[in-house]
Order: C-alpha cells, then sequence, then structure tokens
DNA sequence: TTAGAACTTGACCGTTTGGTCAGGATTTGG
DNA sequence: CCAAATCCTGACCAAACGGTCAAGTTCTAA
C-alpha cells in the first residue's frame, strides 16, 4: 500500500526503487504537462512516457492534481535555489551579467520546468498564486532594493530596479518557453543551437548593461 | 444544414444570425483555449461561455480542432496587421516608441489572443509552424534590415537587430501571457491597473532606447 | 402567405479519461 | 532462509469527452 507520503522527488527517506520511479515519473510528467498543460495532460501519456503501466503511477501519486504539485514544487525549490545569486557588495556590472547567465543556463537545461511554469501563469496561476504573492514578491523587493542602493551610491545609472528585473524574466524566459518560434525566425530546425542561446545571454547582458550604464553605448559610425 | 463554409469571423457575405453568433463562439473558444490549451479546452466549456448549446457549436465550426483552427487565423490576421507600423524613412526613436506602444495595445486590449499564441507556441507551435518560418520570418528580416540601415546611418548605435526584435516581443508579451505573476509582485489583486501597463511601456521604450543610444543615460547620482 | 433555407437543441453514441482494485511478483531486513 | 513490506499491473468502472442526429422552430425572400 502506498504508505500516504506526499511523493517528492528530494525525499532521501526512501527506498532504491522508490526513489528511481518517483524520479522518472516527475521527469516525464513536467514533459508531458509541459506540452499539454494540466487539463490536457494525461495519466496514459505520462506513464508512457516514463516507461511504465498507468496504475503504477496512481500507486506513487495516487492522482493527477498531486503529481502535478509534485512537478510544482520541484519546479518552485529549483527558482528558489537559483535566486540567491545578487548580493549587497558585489559589483553591479558582474553580478547582473551572472544573473542572466543563471537565468539563461536554466532556460536551456530545464525548458520544460520553465514551460510548466509559464502554462500555469497563462491559466491564471490558481495553484501558485501563493509562491507569487510571497517567496517571489520579497524576492523582487530584496533584491530591488539592493539595485536601488548601488543606484544611490552612484554605482549604476537611475532606473525602475522592479521593472528591470521583471524584463530581465522575460527576455530569458521567451528563450525557454517560445523556442520554436525564435529557431522558425532563425531559420533553425525545429531546435535552437548551443550559439543561439550564447548569442541571446550576450544581447541581454548588452541591452541591460546599456540600460544601466555599466557599458558604454557604441559611437555611431 | 451547415453549408461547407470554412467559418471565420470576417466573413461579412453571411446571415446576421450567423455572424453574430461565429462572433460570440470565437470570443468564448479564444478565451477557453486561452485558459487551457488545445487539449485540455472542452467544447462543452465553450458552449457555455458562449451561453449556446453545445451542439450549436459544432453546428457553425464542425469540431473542435477547426474551431482552434479559425481563432488562431483570426489571431495570425490581428498580429500581422498589427506589424507593419516600422518603416524606412522614420526617426528611429519615434518609431520604435511607437510600434512598442502598438504591440502593449494589443497585450493590454487583446491578452487572450497573445495567450492563445503563447499556448501554441509552449506546445511546439505544430499548427503554426508555417506562419513562423514565412510570414512572421520574413517580417523579421525585413525590419532588422531597416534598422541595420539606420545604425549604418548613424541614426542610431550598433546593436543586434534581430535579437533587438525577439526581446522586444518577449517583454510585450509577458504583459499579456504573464499579467497575473506581475500583478501579484506588484501586490495587485489578480489584475493589472491601467497605470502599469503605461509604467511597463515606458520602461521598454527607455531600455530600448538608451541600448539604441536615443535616449541620454542619466548620470550617476 | 408560404415554402424552403437556416437555425436550434435534447437526446444519444462510441471513445477516452482519471482512478480503483485484487491478486501476484519482488524486494528487504532479520 | 523466510515472512512482511513493498511493488507491480491487467482488468475494470463511472464520468466526461467530441461529435451526431432527427425533429422542431425561426427566419427570409418571393
Amino acid at each position: 500500500m502506498n504508505v500516504e507520503t506526499n511523493a517528492t522527488a528530494d525525499d532521501s527517506s526512501q527506498g532504491r526503487i522508490r526513489q528511481e520511479n518517483i524520479e522518472k515519473i516527475m521527469k516525464a510528467a513536467e514533459k508531458v504537462f509541459a506540452g499539454n498543460g494540466f487539463r490536457g495532460a494525461t495519466t496514459a501519456a505520462i506513464a508512457e512516457e516514463a516507461g511504465l503501466p498507468k496504475a503504477n503511477i496512481h500507486y506513487y501519486f495516487g492522482t493527477k492534481a498531486k503529481l502535478y504539485r509534485a512537478v510544482l514544487d520541484d519546479i518552485i525549490a529549483l527558482w528558489l535555489s537559483s535566486f540567491r545569486e545578487i548580493g549587497e557588495n558585489d559589483d553591479p556590472a558582474t553580478t547582473l551579467a551572472d544573473y542572466i547567465r543563471a537565468k539563461m543556463q536554466l532556460s536551456q537545461n530545464r525548458p520544460n520546468a520553465s514551460k510548466v511554469f509559464a502554462n500555469e501563469l497563462i491559466r491564471g496561476a490558481p495553484r501558485i498564486s501563493g509562491y507569487l504573492e510571497t517567496e517571489l514578491k520579497e524576492w523582487v523587493e530584496e533584491k530591488a532594493a539592493i539595485l536601488d542602493h548601488w543606484i544611490e551610491e552612484g554605482r549604476m545609472a537611475p532606473v525602475d530596479s522592479k521593472r528591470l528585473l521583471f524584463h530581465i524574466w522575460s527576455m530569458t524566459q521567451t528563450w525557454a518557453d517560445f523556442e520554436v518560434q525564435w529557431a522558425a525566425v532563425l531559420g533553425r530546425k525545429k531546435k535552437l543551437k548551443a550559439e543561439d542561446f550564447d548569442a541571446a545571454t550576450d544581447f541581454i547582458i548588452t541591452i541591460v548593461l546599456r540600460t544601466c550604464g555599466l557599458q558604454p553605448i557604441p559611437s555611431r559610425s
């Protein structure tokens, strides 16, 4: 019987088989939820993607909603762990550039995580509004305060710090969520190349640093 | 019987009742597809949103797939009509600012259109790859050429023109697709205020014009 | 006024869906 | 080695799904 433990990926107090299967299922679920949303995803599709019979998915997670919740929690944990990057005493230019690089790494390496999150937001975020209103809001306010402090100290040019963070998010995540669009426009065959991500990263760093007066605008020819 | 005319919204050669109902259904469908994706949307939900019995939806559109196609075509037509904005001989700063304003107007006024499109992209764009690879690709190349021309003439600072357009898109559409996220972080109750859209518009214009050397970077205090 | 075209819709159908379960197989700790 | 715990899964079910249809109502143009 399923001992009523809310199954999550990082629960190390579990047996070997359990851990392996949960990981397999969550990975498959992330992919299927990313590509179909919660309502459009089927447990049968997740089972096939995971290479397990459907009943096995229900054995570990009970319901589709609980599995979705587990996937969401996993993604939020990943998000939060990638957040800590910006610190008070660092150099503005390198700190911003490092943060942009870290977010772009996530877009490149975990696009499905970003897509599940995007799906949830598009639908009005009924299941993650708590996270948005607390952890994320606090993170933005905390980091915006640091930027404002840098501005006050004259270490970067005045800029709307909160909105700068919003738009760094939108620019970095577009390369995960809407990859096909940019691949099509760039003439790639469905998938972007690593150099496309590198070029995008450099561009976003440029646009942000120029805006903050941390990188000179090249003179007009 | 449904005379085999591919029903679309702007078909003015139709009867009054037909036109009204098609409009009602497409509006409802856009909302339901935006919130659930193609697979997650149900014809019953669309019918209820439209205030019509389910059989009536099938009377006008046949299948869910055809209705989705009609909604998609409607959105693409809207997208393309909002594209023509950037012309060769205009002033770079005002042209870019006007384009950003136009895109933000769309995000504010037709968020569901943007969301349906976003859903389709997240899913890998199986039904709009043709549009991405032709019309959109050509538009980007055409407009990027104009930006490059401006740069050559010394009318703006050197910048990766294609990627500038990509990121203008990502920054403007985030305010439609992910509105709840920014509303939550800004402490609004689910919905953004008009002034939030205005502030975002101003910010995006600022970041773009600064990057292009078309607006001075304020001196550090 | 009237006949045909267009529209309406409750009832229905086959399929897919999320979820259950019993009974067997495998793993694990002592 | 054994027995208890855990894992496995084909078969099954009720509900929800996309779609059909026939019988009726309303509209329209002559």
